[in-house]
DNA sequence: GTGAAAGCGCTAACAG
DNA sequence: CTGTTAGCGCTTTCAC
């Protein structure tokens, strides 16, 4: 027996008494070949343990079989479900995943498109790091189709799936200013992203709407997202006439603003209302309420995907877009976490 | 100017007026080039805007660029921050990553396992979902390099990086037993899995040395991590003669512990001590103490990435095994803390 | 120090 | 339905 996994087309053309040609035939389903052959080609493929070299395809068809997928951080959760969505609809259809972590930094995600390029992967799922630097001609030039996820790319306009912002961010605040707040801070990723951009204006238009003033004292808006959420909070906190609730514009945000306000004391927590963006799985064990628009992130990370293998097929009309709506969650304590944390104190 | 991206090593010699070899030679900066011809061929390429066709390449090595990464779930943190770390640590050395998610599924492994060697990728990174029937064996066969992190393959050995998981238990351990505890309940993931096998090591020791039974009723273990840590802390507390302290085997186990600790109520949940595996962002927002063993994820992955390097620069020692040492960490509630969530109880 | 030539394994015309 | 042929872009001997 020879070497597993080191036959060729042509060892297995040679032993079914074919030629490769045939054997390649079998291996794709791609044009006629008679019961009796394909069946002699099966065989002699097991008993050489033979397995397509999968370089040698990619070479030849000039396309390999990976999705090339660039983010700003896997570790921020929000990325890290959308990395499992597309994972598991790729894989179903034959795709694996190539992933790269930009870091909001637009330089180093040009390198990774520019490299997706070179290895003219089947199609390319991004978050822009920016509106308006990010490029993904490079992509366009390799006739390798591009979708947006969460972010819009407005240099280089692509199909694009993201959330309903401006819903979210408006509703979000309507529930605020619903629970009395009329001083609510805002705290956002900067503008240069699609996110904070529009969920700036959704929390301006609740506000106006409902004929209060948008302080520019509280409004904040920045990189770096936690460090930057505890910084802004604490920054609210010391002022002279502070917030009464807070809209934080995303996850990591939300986590910074929870950390200031936990350093400060949960007293003053409890007197501030926190809403926020995204589920995450640690919410419901907050000794403190908060409440979040929650982004149907398999969804997006599906739609990516499914827009993308449209593409893929040829599908050419102009770039569509995809807005989902968010789903509010409140996370309320329930009556013994109330009563327990009586209990704490009492000890 | 001819099309940017498609211009081929042929037309750059042509440009340049040397052979396709001679530019070969400069790109990959192998055997000798004069200075002269180096920059005229440098020129070209820049004038061509020529850039390698990297398929090509992996064709003609029969090696990608490429370090393929299988964990069990990019959304479990651990393995999340894992990523990022070998990321870093690949993309450093001109190596992208490959993602791919076992879902502890031996047979789902096993197919990752073999496009791994399909794909000719320069080096695995694995966790392997069974100590027992994980085989690398098609990876062996294709000369391809194995690291293992955070678990072992016995079935087929190779370099490991992984936690002094049997310290980190049994450390723990003994914190709760100091504590004051005496029924201390330990759940874990099944010890087909190596953290799971050594945690319980671990803990059973530290209770022996300190005289204590060990209870087969308070030892849980079992898959699915986070829903099984909330069943199994639910069982547990509704025991006649519930345990006062939980062990718990990882970083999901715990959250499903607090979780059910929750819907029990904070005040029970004050009551039992938990010390779990793996520092978690949201910890220090909990309004209960908790202890946890932080594993040096970031150091792993490096560790694993440098091991690999080394092996795929053709060091053929016998394997060797990293372990590294945990940290333990209190999340300690503050005195604030304490005395808001007095206030909040007043309100 | 440089060029010529061969070929990696596969697929896709085109013939038959 | 099947075989023949050509060649994808690059690297790597081997001459010179």
């Amino acid at each position: 027996m020879p070497a597993r996994g080191k036959a060729t087309i042509r060892d297995v053309a040679c032993r079914a008494g074919v030629s490769a040609a045939t054997v390649s035939r079998v291996l794709s389903n791609h044009g006629p070949v008679s019961e009796d052959v394909r069946m002699r080609v099966q065989q002699a493929i097991n008993a050489l343990g033979y397995r397509p070299n999968r370089i040698a395809r990619s070479f030849r068809t000039q396309r390999s079989n990976f999705i090339g997928l660039i983010i700003s951080d896997v570790e921020n959760p929000f990325y890290t479900s959308l990395v499992r969505a597309v994972e598991d609809t790729a894989y179903a259809q034959g795709y694996s995943l190539l992933l790269c972590n930009s870091d909001e930094d637009v330089e180093k995600e040009r390198a990774y498109i520019q490299f997706m390029a070179d290895e003219r992967v089947a199609g390319v799922i991004g978050s822009p790091a920016s509106e308006q630097e990010t490029s993904f001609a490079p992509l366009f030039d390799a006739g390798i189709p591009v979708v947006s996820v969460d972010r819009r790319s407005l240099r280089t306009p692509v199909d694009t799936v993201l959330l309903d912002n401006l819903a979210s961010a408006r509703d979000l605040t309507r529930y605020l200013i619903a629970r009395g707040h009329r001083r609510i801070a805002a705290i956002l990723p900067n503008v240069s992203i699609t996110s904070g951009r529009e969920r700036l204006a959704g929390f301006v238009q609740a506000m106006q709407e409902a004929g209060l003033p948008v302080d520019p004292a509280l409004i904040c808006e920045g990189k770096g997202f936690e460090a930057f959420g505890m910084q802004a909070m604490h920054y609210l906190l010391g002022l002279s006439d502070p917030p009464t609730a807070i809209f934080a514009g995303n996850n990591l945000i939300t986590l910074g603003v929870l950390k200031a306000l936990q350093e400060h004391g949960l007293r003053m927590a409890e007197d501030i209302d926190v809403a926020g963006h995204d589920e995450m799985p640690w919410m419901s064990l907050l000794a403190k309420p908060i409440i979040v628009a929650a982004q149907p992130i398999r969804e997006m990370g599906q739609r990516a995907m499914d827009l993308l293998l449209a593409r893929m097929n040829g599908d050419a009309q102009p770039p569509r877009e995809v807005k989902l709506p968010p789903r509010l969650v409140v996370h309320q304590l329930n009556a013994t976490a109330k009563a327990a944390a009586c209990g704490e104190a009492r000890r």
